[in-house]
DNA sequence: AAAAAACAGTTAACTAGGTTAATTAATTTT
DNA sequence: AAAATTAATTAACCTAGTTAACTGTTTTTT
């Protein structure tokens, strides 16, 4: 019924590229007792310059919950529940901000710091064997590649 | 902390990608009362040819639920309740295999495959603007890096 | 041929991650 | 001073996932 299609079958590549990274993320993540949403939530507030949203919004201060739903693309309140994970954890603290008491800014704990330091090592080794057989210019082509179809996206999606 | 590093950076693209990817599939199946993730299970059933499950185990019987679990890398009984919904909705129907009372074989109802239709269109217009950019040799460049890695984070998998 | 093992599916109880709508409190705008 | 905006929380809910215990069928073993 449906036939073969080389758009189709991209979309596909990248979908299960993308999961089967979670997957293995989440092995090595529940290993130290978070999950890969939760460690990327400790990347973000450390201001991993990999992570595209930084890219885009260049960040000074710490990050507040509402720059981290915007960053995450999810609601307001579902960031306020993953931080309180991460508080009870003790993994990241949140402190009023005291020029304007309505705002909260967060930061990683000791603990929080040294749990995102040994999961570093960790990935690093882990993509370094995973790009193994790849040149530094392959990856950039990739890059390039991923960056058009995201503005594509985008505009799609404006186009509404 | 945390420094530049192109391997990280090649991931958090496939990440992105993937979920803007699925955020518009959302968008785009939601006008038909279902998720993207039912979506999938119909193309499944279908039997897209563009799905990396069917080049890996060609099928020639209609799928069974087990079979769904496999190509969804997701437990038996999720596929349980996924199926109830689809089933409740009319757009999946289960029948008892005639040789094997254990089995259950599934296939679309008259209103799935038209859903699954109609929703054809509107993925091909929406890949073709997408990939307007890009060659048939770009395209293929694409796959072939993706499955390279695929190939290589399996590896990772079966070290452990 | 009876017992044991394997298989396909379901149910129940649970978790993670997500949503919207209503509410509180602080700060800005008018 | 009143109204509007902003940041965060809470409550009630949904989807997608899990494991463990169970039912019934078919195959394998002895």
């Amino acid at each position: 019924m449906i036939k073969k299609n080389i758009n189709a079958s991209v979309i596909f590549h990248i979908i299960k590229l993308s999961e089967t990274w979670k997957r293995n993320g989440d092995n090595i993540t529940q290993e130290f007792g978070i999950t890969t949403q939760q460690w990327f939530i400790l990347l973000l507030l450390v201001k991993d310059p990999n992570i595209l949203y930084f890219k885009l919004n260049p960040h000074e201060k710490p990050l507040m919950a509402k720059e981290l739903a915007e960053a995450l693309n999810v609601s307001r309140a579902n960031v306020t529940n993953l931080l309180n994970i991460l508080i009870k954890k003790k993994l990241v603290a949140q402190v009023e901000d005291s020029f304007d008491k309505r705002r909260k800014r967060l930061s990683l704990t000791d603990a929080g710091i040294r749990m995102v330091e040994k999961i570093e090592k960790v990935r690093n080794e882990y993509n370094k064997r995973l790009f193994a057989k790849f040149s530094k210019a392959d990856k950039e082509t990739m890059i390039e590649f991923m960056n058009t179809c995201l503005m594509g996206m985008n505009n799609q999606v404006l186009l509404k």
